[in-house]
DNA sequence: TATTTATTGTCTCAATTTGTTACAATAACA
DNA sequence: TGTTATTGTAACAAATTGAGACAATAAATA
């Protein structure tokens, strides 16, 4: 208990109050989508990525820091979708007992009890890349299926449909997909890719045809191994995605 | 001088310290898509409707509360389209003038000229039912056109860029349409809101004939008198605004 | 009162997009 | 070497959208 070092608790003077964000972080395996979730040592609370804003920090970037420091990807795909500011959110017990069970000592005020309004992203990012590290106060940070989460503390569930909502609506118009893929990828993959997020199967040769009309990928050399058929071309898009591991910057 | 009562600032114990909200209240003439902005006694700053959250106030109802102050509507449409939270838009100078020239008298440390995260709104509303209310602190509050706004401070333009796009967007996929109108109105009235919000003419027969395939639309009596030329039919929606002038609340 | 005018509602047909089926090509496997 | 499953594309049907034509008609005008 001594090694818990009654730690010194994040201060009031370095954070904005009353202000948080939660990071809703997409991911694909191949076959499923999937978002990150953390665990806080010592209870059964779950709950998506967050944090605070740094007082001279713009909270884009505080949401950046964060996410870094968990995956160790640094221009990760962001973007912000709601702010959630009812009253009825806040439950500071709960607060409470992630900072105790974690040997934090501090006051009935201390402001993390406070009311918050937390800003919602989403990320997108490859799956393959990612590099987790839990965070101080958690004990894991793991991918969780949509259809498989634990419970999550909170508003947090309510945070990851909206994400998700948003999402939907987002995919085509901003041709999100590449967010989700590796650099290079089949057409199959990136159908799996939209059939997850949409929940709902595509036409194989319309969704073909849709993509190749839309100028945006590029075809490269064919991908062999792959089963008892025709093997299928690799593509990749002609933007490339803007995520960076850390290690390359 | 006197008269101007060294009034009593509002305090940092009623509001949320560091939150705001910006609205843009957008309503429709008939023939131009408008906005709502006010002006500040004393100064040249023009400015989004926006306002503070109380401690004990839903984001959405602190909104709502401001602009029922200011239009005399309850029950207005209202979305959440954006949170601006870049360190470089707060400008404490602006503030300081706004409440100099206000007869406030605040201390250098008063919470308002601090960092603020401001939640951003978009309104619909039906132009005509409006009644304008300047806030304590304003001249006027009137309508400007999209293409005709005064130079608006801080980051104002910005949100209204913001808050237009997102209006784009959903215009079609939420039937926006209805509450920027009177309950009756002809094809035309309504072909012309949407070619106000997304800039762009339409072409008058696909127009119709997608409205009416949409089964959304109830066809009433014709309207007379409105030149020489055939008479139009007026239209309703079938699912009413849910806009509701406050006498009759 | 008859004629003119501008706009409305609808129809038609062309152009485009999307849904569906078919089929040849082919990499791995038996 | 033939079998198998999947891929890429073509072909055609169905649905949607674009564009023009036209009759109906309320008000203005002669």
């Amino acid at each position: 208990m001594e090694e818990k070092k009654s730690l010194r608790p994040p201060s009031n003077e370095e954070f904005m109050p009353h202000l948080a964000y939660d990071s809703v972080v997409f991911g694909f395996n191949g076959k499923q989508l999937k978002i990150l979730v953390l665990e806080y040592h010592n209870t059964d609370f779950f709950a998506l990525p967050g944090g605070f804003v740094k007082r001279d920090e713009n909270v884009d970037d505080a949401v950046k820091r964060g996410l870094q420091e968990r995956t160790g990807l640094v221009n990760i795909y962001l973007e912000q979708f709601h702010t959630f500011g009812d009253i009825s959110r806040p439950e500071p017990d709960v607060m409470r007992t992630i900072l105790k069970n974690n040997g934090y000592k501090v006051d009935s005020d201390y402001w993390m009890f406070d009311r918050f309004v937390s800003i919602g992203y989403y990320a997108l990012i490859n799956y393959e890349k990612v590099n987790l590290r839990p965070d101080e106060l958690s004990d894991s940070i793991n991918w969780y299926p949509l259809d498989g989460l634990p419970n999550l503390m909170m508003d947090h569930h309510h945070i990851v449909d909206k994400a998700l909502e948003t999402l939907r609506e987002n995919l085509d118009k901003k041709l999100l997909g590449m967010n989700l893929l590796p650099q290079k990828f089949t057409m199959k993959d990136l159908q799996k890719v939209y059939e997850s997020v949409l929940e709902e199967q595509l036409l194989r040769t319309t969704f073909q045809r849709k993509m190749l009309s839309k100028d945006i990928l590029v075809r490269n050399e064919k991908l062999f191994g792959g089963g008892a058929h025709k093997a299928p071309y690799l593509y990749s898009f002609k933007s490339q995605s803007i995520e960076i591991p850390m290690e390359t910057v």
